[in-house]
DNA sequence: TATAGTTATATCGATTCGATACATCGGAGA
DNA sequence: TCTCCGATGTATCGAATCGATATAACTATA
């Protein structure tokens, strides 16, 4: 996940370590640490993914070989571990996503939040009624994971929406 | 941290290792994996936190000792790394914190989130204004990050409002 | 001219993850 | 009745990730 993290923000621009380190925690979501961020570059380097030469100073840049766009380019599309992250990750990088699919990444994902709703209001109202003595801060954490959710959903479905026509438009 | 859950879901009442993964995933903001759980366990045991009686059938059945109860007391009121996963397993274990204590944790959190809306609006609209084409859907996420946040606040903004009537009722 | 903060690369040990192995148990369907 | 399947349960492996730390140069500021 990580690796595709970093070929997607290196097909946007050539980058150096830091930088990648900031852009991606710029994304919200993912503070990364250098000791997965290096250990990453060297590793996506040695498999020919990633090419670095030196920047200014003590910078090295890295960009993407044609192999890295190509294994890039899969990773846009390949299996979904369904993780909010790897979502995330994924629409960061939607401008790169050929328009008619965009679609069906974001209705599997609705499928997935609307499950995952449902599994929360399940386990909120079964505290509720099955609990003798239901502790008023653990219901509070099961109501605040169906709000976000609900939340999410609504969020996603402007998305979906703006999607359609966009599509529709052009 | 999965110290900190394994102690504190053992405070609640002895349990095994796979009832502990299902109890842990249940609060909902983290599905702890095997891998992590059952090095854990041994852990505790070797530091004398936790000891394992034998249940029914193949199970294990944990509990805590003196020291492990001591050791969670600690790790209640101790430093915060500022996580959101640590601030909900603290939540789920607020019971076990003296109450006086509780408001000042929920006010502490507060600030983070407050801290991370202003972060958050401060990428959303710089991002607006300054980039020349800003991508529509790294957009959405920062909309999405300005918006939860907004939502954890106000979520949190209840709880600390039944604290204080607690607090006052009492 | 100290001194403190940011930029930048890098590594270390410990923790966590995801996958897998293996075995038992209860229920559904042939 | 048999057989398969999914849930239960403990356990381990290698790889990925984390948090802390080391090092060093540059930049601002007192």
């Amino acid at each position: 996940m990580l690796d595709f993290a970093i070929l997607g923000l290196l097909h946007d621009r050539p980058r150096h370590g830091y930088e990648l380190k900031r852009a991606l925690g710029d994304l919200g979501f993912w503070q990364v640490s250098f000791g997965s961020l290096y250990p990453a570059l060297r590793r996506l380097e040695k498999q020919g993914f990633i090419e670095a030469t030196k920047g200014e100073g003590r910078r090295k840049s890295y960009r993407t070989t044609g192999a890295g766009r190509v294994r890039f380019d899969e990773m846009l599309t390949e299996t979904d571990d369904g993780s909010d992250r790897e979502f995330q990750l994924r629409l960061a990088f939607f401008g790169y996503l050929e328009p008619r699919r965009r679609l069906g990444v974001l209705e599997d994902r609705r499928t997935a939040l609307q499950d995952r709703l449902h599994g929360a209001r399940r386990s909120f109202k079964g505290a509720r009624t099955n609990t003798r003595n239901p502790d008023r801060y653990r219901m509070a954490l099961m109501e605040r994971r169906v709000r976000s959710t609900e939340a999410d959903i609504a969020w996603l479905d402007e998305l979906i929406a703006g999607e359609r026509s966009a599509a529709a438009g052009a």
